[in-house]
RNA sequence: CGGGGUGUAGCGUAGCCCGGUUAUCGCGCCGCGUUUGGGACGCGGAGGUCGCAGGUUCGAAUCCUGCCACCCCGACCA
């Protein structure tokens, strides 16, 4: 591994994509579009994985699982879902492949086996599972109706980006049913909330929680709400969904309950999702030129053990040292590595593991094995204590809270300081090409002004946010009147 | 689908304009030895359909034609 990481300043978007793969976190695939997510990329989106589903199951969800195939004629049923949709589908038309006839060597698609009707690989399963929920949902009794789905989805997008947008990728969507339309209200804001936690606490980024203009919305619902995060480059990231689908999906798919009174109603659906995008601002928000930068909470390796050493006898010597303090560290729930591979020195292991992320490194050579002392050093900030042998864990445990919050800190640092008011459209592009990051503007609500300044700017409404103060002032575009500023930015 | 670019070893590349020994160099890989407190060094070695298919020529990585793939910029997007 070089240290050739490109500079933030010259080409980001190169920087992360040799961030990803040098990391050893995913790399492309032999498949347009598609990422092979290699084991230790794939052990933090595990831990992701298993925080979540903690938290849906504390809301009272559980886990179901539903087919990737999608008739055609289900997938039309929501217009607005399937036209926002379908033209970035894959399409199964064939069901066998034969040897082709005139090249042994080869396969060709049999053409008897064309299918009756189209199969889409989901883009998202609100219409598979809705076909499904059709026959679960007949009372009252039988709501709230509240699931989750891990999966993988398809989208065949023209440009795709290892972690940010692949063809195909990871995620969970949550689909529920209501009584109520109060009640699917409050399960979108439940779990636009349990994401923003997720995200602020477990991935040490800071979100902004809010609501899409109409333009923005998941195509089918009636409202979304969104969190929205700031890259280091100054692009905004839509980390995750939460989706109020009214009585949309219930009429299309015809979903009605008998109530307590007896009457037929359609049920209130909500739906939400965050994929393997998260691992892509989990890279932007905290990595430097060193490589990545984990959150302890979400470090496969929380502190790696690096032996200096001259000969077998020292090797031993430390390796007994070394062996105790991994019993002690696990013990406490401490991940812990003791690389004692004899094949690199420590000075490439040491890169390694920037390259890797590890929050805490802990070296032990001989001057350690004579002061009793070993050397920690930490990623975030590169640096190095000699601490007594008898005080490491303690130390250990106390610095990756510290981490922790430091990284969320610095993070909520970088974006409160690219949040900037303006109030002309002179100063807004200005903010926009010098600047970055996320721009306060008042905005007249009209879809044409969002359309404009997008022409304009390339910058998009990423969210009314929800903690926006009452204030009246003039449309930064149109100068009409506002009653609220909006966050404008450009977005991945 | 529009505009630009690139295809030479696992990765990154030189050579191409101006055709001519055994296709260059670095990283990585394998073996042996010496090393080990921030990406080690020496010696030896393995690895190539020069994107594919035609053509021109005594001779093609190099020139010509066609095709394919990938990358970047737009439209799309969690």
């Amino acid at each position: 591994m070089g240290k050739n990481l490109t500079k933030r300043s010259e080409d980001y978007s190169k920087w992360y994509n040799e961030l990803v793969v040098k990391a050893d976190l995913a790399e492309n695939s032999a498949v347009r579009g598609c990422m092979v997510i290699k084991p230790y990329g794939y052990a933090i989106w595990e831990k992701m994985q298993a925080e979540l589903d903690k938290k849906f199951k504390e809301t009272g969800h559980q886990n179901a699982y539903f087919p990737l195939f999608v008739p055609k004629s289900l997938f039309e049923a929501e217009e607005k879902n399937a036209e926002g949709f379908a033209k970035e589908c894959a399409v199964v038309t064939h069901y066998r492949l034969k040897t082709d006839p005139e090249d042994a060597s080869k396969l060709i698609v049999d053409p008897k086996a064309k299918l009756e009707e189209e199969l889409i690989v989901r883009p998202t399963s609100e219409a598979i599972i809705w076909n499904t929920y059709k026959g679960w949902i007949q009372s009252y009794r039988d709501l709230p109706l509240l699931i989750n789905q891990w999966a993988n989805v398809v989208r065949w997008e023209m440009r795709t980006r290892l972690f940010l947008r692949t063809a195909e990728f990871l995620w969970q969507e949550g689909h529920t049913a209501h009584e109520t339309k109060a009640e699917a209200i409050a399960e979108t804001e439940q779990m636009n909330n349990v994401y923003a936690d997720f995200v602020e606490e477990f991935m040490a980024i800071p979100v902004i929680k809010g609501r899409k203009t109409e333009s923005e919305r998941f195509a089918g619902a009636e409202d979304t709400y969104c969190i929205e995060a700031l890259m280091q480059d100054g692009k905004a990231l839509q980390a995750g969904t939460s989706h109020f689908l009214g009585q949309n999906f219930a009429k299309a798919f015809d979903v009605k309950f008998t109530s307590k009174e007896g009457k037929l109603d359609y049920v209130w659906a909500t739906s939400w999702g965050v994929s393997t995008r998260l691992m892509g601002a989990l890279i932007m928000t905290h990595s430097d030129d060193n490589g990545l930068v984990l959150p302890p909470s979400l470090a496969p390796i929380q502190v790696v053990i690096v032996p200096i050493y001259k000969g077998e006898d020292q090797l031993a010597q430390i390796s007994e040292v070394a062996n105790g303090l991994v019993m002690d560290l696990r013990s406490k729930g401490v991940s812990v590595k003791f690389d004692n591979r004899d094949t690199y020195r420590p000075g490439a292991k040491f890169a390694q593991y920037e390259l890797q992320g590890v929050p805490l490194r802990v070296a032990i050579g001989p001057k350690d094995l004579e002061k009793g002392t070993v050397e920690l050093a930490r990623r975030d900030t590169f640096t190095k204590q000699f601490v007594a042998k008898d005080e490491v864990v303690k130390t250990i445990e106390s610095l990756l809270v510290e981490i922790q919050e430091n990284l969320h800190q610095k993070a909520t640092q970088f974006r409160d300081n690219h949040i900037t008011e303006v109030n002309s459209f002179d100063e807004f592009k200005e903010v926009l090409e010098s600047k970055g990051g996320f721009i306060s503007a008042h905005w007249d609500g009209s879809e044409e002004t969002e359309q404009k300044i997008k022409e304009l700017t390339k910058a998009t409404i990423r969210c009314i946010p929800f903690d926006v103060k009452e204030e009246d002032g003039q449309c930064v575009y149109s100068g009409q009147p506002s009653k609220n500023r909006v966050l404008f930015a450009k977005a991945y």
